[in-house]
DNA sequence: ACCTGAACACCGTTCAAGT
DNA sequence: ACCTGAACACCGTTCAAGT
């Protein structure tokens, strides 16, 4: 029995929850290290509070992005179907970087969501690697894609996209770096 | 007048910089976030003399990887002199890959090294970033690197490859992410 | 000119006391 | 069952005093 029927979370657990992710979202949108201290006040709790729900920047990190990683889940399902494998490939790295959810410590998230990180594999695949293994599926039935990519490298590899400069160099140096890894997992290309 | 004539260090200075870089080394070979307290224990030096040296844990960073970066440098012509450019390239990061330097920090020295990381772009260009200018431009004028590939960038993509986990099946991961790069900066296979 | 190490400030984490 | 916030431990950084 791997879930034990839990009971509902009380409601002012809930809102709690809550209260800590939009802070901690507001808080590392200018800065990934900003202190935790500052977060539980922000959000109005006390710190054993935060460390209860979240125990450590980590955790909290990875709930803050969590959403937005999760949310284009479903994004690639709808690429795939306008699009061809690798240009949706391309399309869904390409939302990834250039949203909004681009702030500084979203490389840091995308790896932790990757299972690839510090935190090691988590206990169960997280949605957007699953997302990630339609579209490379897609690709390696189309023979576009070399067949032996693995979501979690390819997630690996990008997650350096977010770690060049802001603004417009940074915007293009990100696309070239983009092309250099959809045109690297292209099938047929060995020397 | 950039260098003022700056006079020759006392030579306990030398001496202390030399035994906080091999203190250094060695604890960060087994944690990158080892506490500079116990850096400046294991050298015998006072804090005050580790943080006039190095104002920092990235500076100490950077100058323990420095060395065995720079080493690299040399490599370059030669890997160049005996195989093609885009497999000297491939196997110049083969080499600093799998070499014993790949410790758990290396991946935060390269990117500082490249002058991507959180430092910016330092005094004098990196001699990492020169040599991989040598590999790339003479890939492109063999015509088989794409033209718009920049050191900074390359380096970048290259630094999550230590990212991977150890042992055999972080080694083949490694090198599918490699190849992946390789091919990716191979010219002439845009859609 | 350089070094020492105590002192300070800051941040993460815990836990006894409360509701 | 959950929350609070003071308290503790730890780490980075500074600086007055020494040589």
């Amino acid at each position: 029995m791997t879930h034990p029927a839990r009971r509902a979370p009380r409601s002012d657990a809930r809102h709690n929850r809550a209260r800590i992710v939009r802070a901690a979202r507001a808080a590392f949108a200018e800065d990934p290290a900003a202190p935790l201290h500052s977060i539980a006040k922000a959000a109005g709790v006390g710190q054993g509070t935060m460390y209860r729900h979240f125990p450590g920047r980590q955790a909290l990190l990875l709930a803050v992005y969590q959403e937005e990683v999760d949310a284009l889940t479903d994004t690639a399902a709808g690429l795939l179907a306008a699009h061809e494998p690798l240009e949706a490939l391309r399309l869904w790295f390409e939302h990834l970087t250039a949203g909004r959810s681009g702030g500084p410590g979203a490389s840091l998230a995308v790896e932790a969501v990757a299972g690839t990180g510090p935190t090691g594999p988590g206990p169960d695949r997280p949605p957007a690697v699953a997302a990630l293994d339609l579209l490379l599926d897609a690709g390696k039935a189309a023979r576009q894609v070399r067949p032996d990519a693995e979501a979690e490298e390819v997630l690996l590899l990008a997650s350096c996209l977010w770690r060049a400069d802001e603004g417009p160099a940074g915007l293009a140096r990100r696309r070239r770096m983009l092309t250099v890894i959809i045109d690297g997992l292209r099938v047929g290309v060995g020397h």
